[in-house]
DNA sequence: AAGACGTGGCG
DNA sequence: TCGCCAAGTCT
């Protein structure tokens, strides 16, 4: 028997129901991928949950604002999935006729589906013969075949989807690339694999010599940059002033609170002396309420520390470009978790 | 083409 | 604890 063929028989008894796989459309399919781009399924649940609620049908995803897609979004990070979902919707319905395109080269093109989104989309909405190499493909096939490129290198990428390609199912592509994801999800672990579990352990090369440890290789190492950021909280009587972020940069739209960023760690008494001060207070009275702990918030590139500062300003001050908001009315708004952990230590 | 882009879970 | 990583794409 074939490796793809033993791989396609165990899936079909060992699979997960999932929701996306309940009543496959391109649409559910669609979201369901884009929502598990680097993101566990367990995480991503809710989400598709959400998103198949407020936005049931392809139009009623494209006729959405963006904040609204942005806050259907709020705390699943990488935001730019949801700035081209919400274009691709829009793109379907303005030059497809709110039909999702069928052809591979059409899906490859909609903003947001790479290689892969397009091959999982074309194979299991379409059933087009499109091997779809993600990361659990790449520990699958590393380790069947004892492929010892790095994955994270553009040769070695070729290299995987080569051998994908020759290895694909071509009278069931949509089983096929389910299965070989699914095996990677829930056998062919990146640490402690299920070996004696698995339908191809007898065919592994890399279970033979022992070293499923090892495969598959990669060569970065990511660098982390620290940045410095430094809230402030102004409130004028019960509203809080809150800022819309630029496209670029990370959070790309989501909103949050007047922001000095500094290079290095600084005190207060160093950001009132600084022109960003300066901007947003020019000379009007203050009284700062508090100062929160320090916040360490973690991504993938940098390391953001955080501080947020309480700070009262008269009724007579307005904050030009930024909106005040009472505090009933931040869930309207996508915020960043760590905006939203500091609104939650606040409700205390 | 190397680096940026979130968040949470795990050993 | 903390580095690694989880169904990638974009520039």
């Amino acid at each position: 028997m074939q490796v793809s063929q033993l791989i396609g028989s165990w899936y079909d008894s060992h699979k997960r129901s999932l929701p996306w796989r309940e009543n496959p459309e391109p649409y559910r399919i669609w979201l369901s991928e884009i929502i598990l781009q680097q993101t566990r399924v367990n995480q991503g649940m809710p989400y598709y949950t959400r998103f198949t609620e407020r936005f049931p049908t392809l139009r009623e995803l494209a006729d959405a604002s963006l904040d609204a897609v942005l806050l259907a979004w709020e705390g699943l990070g990488y935001y730019n999935r949801a700035h081209n979902l919400h274009r691709a919707a829009q793109t379907i319905r303005d030059e497809h006729q709110g039909i999702f395109p069928s052809d591979y080269s059409s899906i490859r093109a909609l903003p947001g589906i790479g290689d892969y989104t397009a091959a999982a989309i074309a194979s299991l909405a379409f059933n087009l013969p499109y091997a779809a190499v993600d990361g659990n493909v790449y520990r699958v096939l590393s380790r069947i075949l004892g492929i010892p490129d790095p994955v994270d290198t553009s040769s070695g990428k070729k290299t995987f989807q080569n051998a994908a390609n020759s290895l694909l199912d071509r009278q069931l592509p949509g089983r096929h690339n389910q299965a070989m994801i699914e095996l990677g999800a829930l056998v062919c672990l990146p640490k402690n694999p299920q070996c004696s579990s698995c339908p191809v352990q007898h065919c592994c090369w890399a279970f033979k010599e022992g070293i499923t440890r090892e495969l598959p290789t990669k060569n970065k190492k990511s660098r982390i940059r620290n940045r410095y950021f430094h809230y402030l909280a102004i409130w004028q009587d019960h509203n809080l002033y809150i800022k819309q972020r630029n496209a670029k940069d990370i959070w790309p739209m989501l909103y949050e609170l007047p922001l000095i960023e500094t290079p290095h760690p600084a005190e207060l008494e160093t950001l009132m002396l600084s022109r960003e001060w300066q901007t947003l207070f020019h000379g009007t009275k203050v009284t700062l309420l508090n100062t929160s702990r320090s916040y360490l918030h973690k991504l993938s590139h940098q390391h953001i520390h955080a501080r947020f500062y309480k700070i009262k300003v008269e009724p007579d001050y307005t904050l030009e470009e930024y909106r005040a908001v009472p505090a009933d009315e931040f869930n309207r708004y996508a915020f960043p978790k760590l905006i939203l952990s500091y609104f939650n230590t606040m409700k205390q």
